[in-house]
DNA sequence: ATAAACCCGAGTAAAATAGTCAAGTATCAT
DNA sequence: ATGATACTTGACTATTTTACTCGGGTTTAT
């Protein structure tokens, strides 16, 4: 069970994206210096970003990301969502009334794992960028 | 993010044991065939749950694996830990005082990813062998 | 015109996962 | 005693997933 850098890359970019979002745009290529990130990884990451609306992007020369929202308003869900990193801990299919190995019912553990699911997914729920940058105030990074 | 299926497997298999664990031991191959779960791997797992002390063995005909422990002093963050289904959700080394990408500081998500990793875990310490098996008291499986 | 940036899709090496397989040893029922 | 059942161990491997890279494009400020 671990976090993959899709969805820890993307939380982190934001969040540099976040402190550094004044009037400019931010460009890749500095969040890339700054976290240590490939750049063309990041150009992954943002296009599904731009693509929920998560960003908004300026071309050209001078160019870069904007947040598209409030800090306060994108939540870490929001961002695994458009990155794609799921949180699966079933092994069945969620909607279908069949058990994980094709049985007819649900396993011994499928309410369990849900359960997991939920609590995991609330985490990601209350937790804002905002929180982010929030606690990080005093820091130099 | 997702729970692999030696996590998965350990607790479903266990949750089988615990059920039919009356007076005589429940056999690999029986855990095998109504958790369709392949025998062989299960024969991994379980070596690792009794090298934890959360199973014994019974070896010859008639034998197989009891319970090493009350159900409900079996926790799942026990099992997990026996079968190394780990929680990794920073990059950094914990101990380590430098960040993930090899700065002198922790990221700007470290904490955050902590966080989580206590969340989760959480979960995993409150919850009990036991809990599983009343949960599905009522149930046929 | 040029350079800085975003944009897009395909491809790929490495790591992790999810097992399988082979060759045992112990114990019980008969 | 003997066979069958079941645990024990370690190595090996196919598949999948991850974590990128690469090559080409387009837009825009200066
Ligand atoms: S995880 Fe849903 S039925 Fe097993
Ligand atoms: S996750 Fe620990 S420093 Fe980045």
């Amino acid at each position: 069970m671990k976090l993959t850098t899709k969805g820890r890359y993307a939380v982190m970019a934001l969040a540099d994206l976040a402190r550094f979002n004044n009037i400019n745009p931010v460009s890749l290529r500095d969040i890339s210096l700054r976290q240590g990130i490939s750049l063309d990884y990041l150009e992954q990451i943002f296009s599904k970003l731009r693509k929920k609306e998560i960003v908004q992007s300026i071309r050209g020369t001078q160019g870069g990301y904007i947040l598209n929202k409030k800090a306060k308003e994108i939540k870490l869900i929001n961002i695994f969502e458009a990155v794609d990193e799921k949180i699966k801990t079933v092994q069945c299919k969620k909607e279908s009334k069949k058990g994980c190995n094709g049985k007819p019912t649900k396993c011994l553990t499928h309410d369990l794992w849900d359960e997991l699911e939920n609590h995991i997914t609330y985490f990601f729920e209350q937790k804002s960028l905002e929180d982010l940058i929030k606690d990080n105030l005093t820091r130099r990074v």
